[in-house]
DNA sequence: CGAGTGCGTCCAGAAATCAGACTTAGGAGG
DNA sequence: CCTCCTAAGTCTGATTTCTGGACGCACTCG
């Protein structure tokens, strides 16, 4: 037999945590959600170092999930706003409060709080929309397309 | 006034983006999910190097997402399991994985399709559990408790 | 015996991250 | 005018992490 590889999976998670998997990544996004949308504040809310920071602003905008838009002229200043990808990666940022709030907290609960529709606290689940029920992962069966697939050929 | 120093805000974003979002850790536990509990497996399948990746299972057995279990004494063999901890990861896995088919899918579309209770495919959406309303970004507001508030104390 | 498997560790080089100083272009206060 | 302040980065040099590949060990198979 050709040694049969197995390589690396391409899958949808890998690609996307070359955007956002990187340290600080979605961290800067979650300032942006949060209303902060300039290079300093996001530096000391993050606590991300300014170079590092300044990279992954990059690459985000380069990605298309957030947008560098002037606000000043003259001393060039510049703030940046979520596109329709960025606004989509609210689920991401929200199952991870989710699991946090959940294994993380502190004796004194979860550090943020967020409210729905302005009348009550957000308790997000994941559901699927065909069947209407939530989702377990007892449920889900993966089938491979272009995938390494999980057994070999023949079998 | 006394420079109110407004700190890297306390979130359970952060916290738990210590423990998972490190390079390769999410896509271990992708692993685990998919059935490969196994190091070598790992290897082959995430495209991590050993070193890497064995340091990540390290972190994510400590911090109670994976269970390292032996399936062999004389040569011991371990395997990784997923803690009740690292089931609930799963909205996370999802809404990465949803991303990526809608961002990032080649012409070819999503390499991986995930079925739900044996008979649809997996359309997973984040839905307020209290008001049943699907969740959108602009629905919600964020309330700071014991993180760094959002103005001014006195203000 | 010799090869192969499974699960790592060790090593040395490459890359990323870090804290903090510096830059540039103004504005505010004295 | 002179100085301090803000904003958005960039630069620097030290530290940390990641990487690929070799190696080790304890078996099993033929």
């Amino acid at each position: 037999m050709i040694a049969a590889p197995a390589e690396p999976r391409t899958c949808s998670i890998a690609r996307t945590l070359d955007i956002v998997g990187e340290k600080w990544a979605l961290l800067a996004v979650r300032e942006v959600f949060l209303g902060d949308r300039r290079f300093d504040e996001m530096v000391k809310r993050t606590g991300a170092p300014r170079d590092t920071l300044a990279a992954r602003l990059r690459t985000l905008v380069n990605a298309g999930v957030l947008e560098r838009r002037p606000y000043s002229e003259h001393p060039a200043r510049f703030e940046y706003f979520l596109t329709e990808a960025g606004l989509d990666l609210y689920p991401v940022i929200t199952t991870l409060r989710a699991w946090g709030d959940k294994y993380l907290a502190g004796a004194d609960g979860p550090p943020l709080v967020v409210e729905h529709k302005g009348d009550h606290e957000l308790a997000a689940r994941l559901v699927c929309e065909t069947c209407g029920e939530p989702v377990h992962p007892r449920d889900t069966r993966a089938a491979h397309l272009r995938c390494t697939p999980a057994a070999a050929p023949g079998a």
